[in-house]
RNA sequence: GGCGGCGUACCCAAGUGGCUAAGGGAGAGGUCUGCAAAACCUCGAUGCAGCGGUUCGAAUCCGCUCGCCGCCUCCA
């Protein structure tokens, strides 16, 4: 049993291998806490909790950790517009997380770090580097010269002439090359314009300023300022156009990075800004950048390597990045042996976030279907395919589940006491140790598992089981075998987070919280079944069947069998 | 523009060189049942976006075309 996942700094599926033989390191980026969490955020706790369970299952000491987000510009905003302290709105969304994370069902990690009780460590951290050479100060913002660092861009698979260069241009129908930008705009009908030697119109955005400059400081002029988000392209063109024309240096210093490319470790604190966001550091008060944080405390909590590094694939630039720039470039070891990425939830095909506000949150979905239902969707796409959520495919995933609760009730209604309830977390039990029948299905479950974690095969394994017990519990025969069947289905289920209580409980609550939803009340149910059977004990079929279809119309499906009628709400 | 990825049945989704292309949902036929429901059995892609190529052999490798998505800006 060997498992293989896939790297994404090597572009590889490789296999597992962890720095002290049986225990493994993971570090996972949470989230930021400043609004409540949505399905995106489902997958990727259902899918780390899926590793974590696997990892255990086979057999690894797992330190699992996953911070919290707790200082950041989103959050001193929101904070800002509810006039609330930035610590007040972040606990508030620490709530409201963890009440996501346990209704998914999900374990906790083993430590959750927040970014606001690692200062100390950043600091430390932009210390170490500010000593090598590859952080400077400026102005009270500290950067990370990404120039100082040794192959960056070796995660996200970047050059640095491509991110230069690349931001996102687009091709307009008049320009030679995609990077050509506009020094002079023909009007339109309507516009306001100006005559020039290229017929009437108006100036470009970044030749204002240019032109500006040199009009009241002269060419070049001391310090050029803004915001990082005029780096690239708005100051990169002001350059462009006033060297090019005069051929002399434009500006001696623009904005405080010596570099578009650099990134910011410290941030000074600035006057409107609440002070409880601001630490007292060497270079004066201020507060970290997003990317310190993780570097931190994943080095300060699992070593200066660490075994599994993960989050979703819009961490890989820059956060993963810049992480990997700064931990490297502070300790000069690797820092991560496993980078495991997982792809988005999406809607409509479009990714599903707050920016385009396409989100469901999770705790709406659970309003509809239970946890193992969406667990259950999310689970059956491998992590590193998009899974595009639609409301037929939860209704297909809900068929599914009871699908699997309902095998699982069988057996517990026909075996009942005898059966051991595995306890969740179980490790892999010895495989000779297994009934041959059952020992195939959880072989087959392993070798998916081992393979990337393919939880889209491992669950067709488990379906491939459920045949097999109905097949045996129809026949009647070995029970012995059923039994065992079912602590394997248990564990099995158990990693892919289904499958964790009595199958009866589930189905139980399923159908109360669809008779509350369709607003019918169980004592008129069980009276017209108490008809109805009377109705048949006096041969009155088709007075019974009358019942039966009327109950059906009003979604209540009847199952008739030795031991009496039972009913349950049909799928909406 | 740079980089990465996707396109498999009515829907969802595995499969990345070689047995009959998993599994779930929906559908059709059958067994069981007074009739149903559930379960079980059987049937559904001679074909994997299209076109070429490599190979004894390709959904799987290579090239081109079409369609779609992600990252490059805060993002799980």
């Amino acid at each position: 049993m060997a498992l293989v996942l896939h790297d994404t700094l090597s572009g590889r599926r490789q296999p597992l291998a962890s720095i002290v033989p049986g225990k493994l390191g993971l570090y996972v980026c949470g989230v930021t806490v400043y609004d409540r969490c949505h399905i995106g955020h489902a997958r990727s706790l259902v899918f780390f909790d899926m590793l974590v369970r696997y990892l255990r299952f086979a057999g690894y000491e797992v330190t699992f950790v996953r911070n919290i987000t707790d200082i950041d510009d989103k959050i001193i905003k929101r904070a800002a517009e509810e006039t609330i302290p930035s610590a007040e709105l972040a606990s508030r969304y620490i709530g409201t997380f963890r009440a996501d994370v346990a209704a998914l069902g999900c374990l906790q990690p083993d430590v959750e770090p927040r970014a606001t009780d690692h200062i100390p460590e950043m600091l430390d951290l932009i210390a170490r580097l500010e000593k090598r050479g590859i952080a400077y100060a400026s102005g009270g913002d500290v950067y990370c010269s990404v120039a100082r660092i040794k192959d960056y861009g070796k995660l996200s698979k970047r050059k640095l002439e491509d991110l230069i260069a690349g931001a996102r241009v687009e091709v307009g129908e008049r320009k030679r090359e995609g990077l050509d930008f506009a020094l002079w705009k023909a009007a339109k009908p309507g516009e306001p314009f100006w005559e020039s030697p290229w017929g009437p119109g108006r100036p470009g955005w970044h030749l204002e300023c240019s032109a500006m400059s040199t009009r009241y400081l002269g060419q070049p002029f001391d310090l050029h300022g803004g915001g990082e988000d005029l780096i690239f392209p708005h100051h990169e063109n002001e350059i462009a156009q006033s060297e090019g024309a005069t051929g002399r240096a434009f500006a001696r210093r623009l904005t405080a990075k010596h570099d578009p490319l650099d990134f910011v470790l410290w941030k000074a604190a600035r006057a409107d800004e609440p002070d409880e966001a601001k630490w007292e550091s060497p270079y004066g008060l201020g507060r970290p950048g997003w990317h310190i944080e993780c570097s931190a405390m994943a080095t300060s909590l699992l070593g200066e390597t660490i075994d599994i590094h993960g989050g979703g694939d819009d961490l890989i630039f820059p956060h993963h990045e810049n992480e990997i720039a700064q931990s490297e470039g502070a300790t000069g070891t690797p820092f991560v042996n496993h980078w495991v990425h997982h792809a988005f939830v999406r809607i409509n095909e479009e990714k599903m976030s707050k920016s385009l506000g396409n989100f469901l949150t999770i705790e709406e979905v659970l309003k509809r279907v239970p946890a193992e239902v969406l667990r259950l969707f999310l689970v059956a796409t491998h992590y590193r395919s998009p899974v595009d959520f639609s409301d037929q495919s939860l209704i297909d995933a809900q068929r599914a589940c009871a699908r699997l609760h309902e095998a699982l009730a069988r057996i517990e209604e026909k075996l009942g006491a005898q059966l051991d309830v595995p306890r969740s977390g179980a490790r892999s039990p010895d495989v000779g140790a297994l009934a041959t029948s059952v020992r195939p299905f959880h072989e087959q479950f392993v070798a998916a598992m081992d393979d990337d974690l393919n939880s889209a095969r491992a669950l067709g394994v488990v379906f491939d089981e459920v045949r097999e017990i109905n097949r045996l519990l129809d026949a009647g025969v070995d029970l012995q075998a059923i039994a065992e069947h079912h602590g394997n289905l248990s564990r099995l289920g158990a990693i892919l987070g289904v499958l964790r209580h009595p199958a009866a409980g589930y189905l139980e609550a399923e159908k109360g919280r669809r008779l509350a939803g369709a607003g019918l009340d169980p004592a008129e149910i069980e009276r017209l079944i108490a008809d109805r059977a009377a109705a048949r004990r006096a041969k009155d079929f088709k007075r019974g069947d009358a019942i039966r279809d009327e109950l059906l119309a009003r979604g209540i499906v009847l199952k008739d069998s030795a031991s009496g009628t039972t009913w349950s709400v049909v799928d909406s």
